[in-house]
RNA sequence: GCCUUUGUAGCUCAGGGGUAGAGCACUUCCUUGGUAAGGAAGAGGUCCCGGGUUCAAUUCCCGGCAAAGGCUCCA
């Protein structure tokens, strides 16, 4: 019997019935048999050393495919495993799956103390193994003989995890001496796993749940090249010199205060003077879009969120109530802004020509957040969104969507974000018990994002399932400068406050209609953007929005006088800029000045007083030659207009 | 909230049962220097907070608080 494989371009080989992925991968080339690492049958992958199962489509994976990282990572799982059960004899095992990023294994290690200093140790012991050329055995097995295994074993983990297998599922993966309850798939064996990192270790619920036991979870991860290891390691390295807290610190942008509070972020003049500058470029573009901007204070009364239906699902986890002393009212710390919109909305009779009603408002929000989740500013217990709420008419939140990716993507484009994509979260297709508002309208919204997304040529990804009770969505993901992904600006569609808040309009036919109300954050919020800016640029800024555009060092004392003029004339042109009147050196000076990641530094000493020019340096390049103020203003206009080109 | 680790000068960190150190930053003086660290002197600490053990605690123990890494959660 011959069977037909057809390969992903298309072609179409016949080889003998009982052939395996990776004989067919020999057929091809030696090469590519020795980077196969599992196979993609019919869709779904499979160890490359299994008999294919008849006429099928076939996609060898390999290194530079994410399921045949997958595998590789997920062998690396059991072999670390292995290695902890030859080190640690009587370790018991939860779960140890591939992760974006290399792999972890919960494991339970008794009452034996193994700590970091044992990393080596275990990579040691890992790359032993791998050496070995261990071949991965697959095995299926009942239901009994597993329990029976692992009951020899002693490990009750694997127990339980058996208990919710069905009989005639069950697969063993057996690797030298090591033997693992594993759907699969896995490499044919150990030896491509050539470098080895087991780079922490943490506490992790068993089965994520905090009432049980917590076992130790190991991360580890694998490459077939030392190269590629250390490439990782540098880009970790990388992502810590970029960590936002540390360079927060460094250009002095914000602090945190442990009598203010832990997640309450305060902005130092720098850090302000950004947030400033981010708020002025959004709202000169929402006014452009005919946003109107609105104010409303930090409190509410506990009604409006009883009302609005927070109350009742996030009450319990919030903030308390704070109470006046008389009469004993009570007010929320608010959570979110539209509730208070909701109110101007309500103000007063609307029109349908009134719409779409656009309320901006860069409001301060208070949320409670677990103290273990606080992380800088990307979690934080009060932070601003540039928040809006479009109050609009059913068939015109297309056309508002589009506008609001626009502006979206206005903002990827100034701020250099090149790689994003959009993600669309949609109703679950089947069960729809769980939502509000009309299926009528949510049909239109659903048809509505789609489309608009197709129309200003999104990437996207579509989640059914992953729509809010009240609304569906579209979240951006950007990718920073060091490839990995941020969620950042959303826009949702909400059904269910216009509804709570019997909010209403005078349509065309003067009936009373419900606006169809659409929230949206281009930056999400300002902490979190811009902790992301800053990790993506490493506190370079676009020239447009850094704190200090240029610094003005004079070569001596004598010139300082002479410094303070130009930064003078500079400041009247708009440049943001200051004086390093310190007696230093000027190798010092620029120094400094480089390490602060100021763009430009304009030294001014006796030829250049004389002169009436200033000698410019920029940040990371070098000396750019004598000129005038003027002609530098032009420089730093051209820099902008070159960055904002296109916008 | 839970687990592990950590908390010493503005910053980065060393130290250790007898109330404390380095480098950088800061102040003053010398130096007036041309594209990535000039020299000297000085000032600066409730050793996170509160209890306990001890003749004596910054050090050991307990409890808080905060931070880091996870887990869980996120309007």
């Amino acid at each position: 019997m011959k069977i037909n494989v057809t390969l992903p371009d298309g072609s179409v080989r016949q080889y003998e019935e009982g052939v395996s992925a990776m004989d067919v991968a020999r057929s091809i080339s030696e090469g590519l048999a020795r980077n196969v690492l599992s196979a993609k049958v019919n869709g779904e992958v499979r160890d490359a050393g299994r008999p294919l199962p008849g006429d099928c489509t076939l996609q060898l994976l390999t290194w530079n495919d994410a399921e045949g990282k997958a595998t590789l990572w997920h062998s690396s799982a059991h072999l670390m495993a292995e290695a902890l059960e030859a080190l640690y004899p009587g370790t018991k095992f939860g779960i140890g799956p591939p992760i974006e990023n290399g792999f972890y294994y919960d494991v339970d290690f008794g009452d034996r103390a193994v700590g970091e200093g044992d990393f080596a140790a275990i990579e040691a012991k890992m790359k032993e193994l791998a050496a070995k050329k261990e071949v991965f055995t697959r095995k299926e097995v009942s239901k009994a003989d597993a329990i029976a295994y692992f009951t020899q074993k002693g490990d009750e983990y694997k127990l339980e995890l058996l208990q919710d297998l069905p009989d005639g599922s069950i697969t063993f993966y057996t690797q030298g001496d090591f033997t693992d309850l594993c759907r699969g798939p896995h490499l044919p064996d150990t030896s491509p796993i050539k470098a080895v990192k087991v780079l922490s270790m943490a506490g992790a619920y068993w089965r994520g749940d905090e009432k049980r036991k917590q076992l130790t979870r190991l991360y580890g991860i694998t490459f077939p090249k030392q190269k590629e290891l250390d490439d990782h390691l540098a880009l970790l390295e990388e992502a810590k010199k970029r960590d936002h807290r540390k360079l927060g610190k460094e250009l002095d942008l914000f602090t945190f205060s442990e009598k203010v509070g832990a997640g309450l972020p305060l902005w130092l003049p720098k850090g302000t003077a950004l947030r400033e500058r981010l708020i002025n470029f959004m709202k000169n573009a929402q006014e452009r879009d005919g946003y109107q901007q609105v104010a409303t204070p930090h409190i509410g009364g506990k009604q409006l969120y009883v009302t609005s239906g927070h109350w009742e699902k996030y009450g319990k986890d919030s903030f308390r109530p704070i109470t006046t002393p008389q009469e004993g009212e009570e007010f929320m710390l608010k959570p979110m802004n539209c509730p208070h919109h909701c109110e101007i909305f309500a103000s007063r009779p609307r029109s349908y020509k009134d719409l779409p009603l656009r309320l901006a408002e860069f409001g301060t929000v208070y949320r409670y957040e677990q103290s273990g989740e606080l992380h800088g500013l990307t979690r934080v217990r009060g932070f601003t969104q540039d928040d809006a709420h479009l109050f609009c008419r059913p068939d015109q939140v297309k056309e508002e969507f589009m506008k609001v990716i626009d502006l979206v993507l206005l903002v990827f484009r100034a701020l250099s974000f090149e790689h994003y994509e959009a993600q669309i979260s949609l109703r679950d297709q089947v069960d729809r018990s769980k939502y509000i508002g009309s299926e009528d309208n949510w049909n239109k919204a659903e048809q509505a994002i789609i489309e608009a997304a197709a129309e200003r040529g999104l990437r996207t990804v579509v989640e059914y399932g992953e729509a809010a009770f009240y609304g569906p969505k579209l979240d951006f993901m950007v990718k920073d400068a060091l490839g990995r992904r941020w969620q950042l600006g959303t826009i949702q569609v909400d059904y269910n406050l216009p509804e709570r808040f019997e909010l209403e309009y005078v349509g065309s036919d003067n009936g009373r209609h419900r606006p169809v109300m659409i929230h949206r954050a281009p930056f999400g919020s300002l902490e979190r953007f811009i902790a992301v800016l800053i990790e993506h640029t490493a506190g370079k800024f676009p020239l447009w929005l850094t704190p200090e555009q240029a610094i003005v060092l004079p070569i001596s004392d004598k010139f300082v006088d002479k410094a303070q003029a130009v930064t003078e004339l500079l400041k009247t042109h708009d440049i943001r800029a200051s004086v390093d009147e310190r007696n230093e050196k000027i190798g010092r000076k620029i120094r400094d000045a480089e390490l602060a990641k100021v763009p430009f530094m304009l030294i001014i000493g006796e030829k250049e007083a004389e002169a009436g020019t200033v000698s410019v340096r920029e940040q990371a390049h070098g000396d750019l030659g004598a000129m005038t103020p003027v002609q530098f203003k032009e420089l730093v206009d051209a820099r902008i207009a070159q960055q904002m080109a296109g916008i």
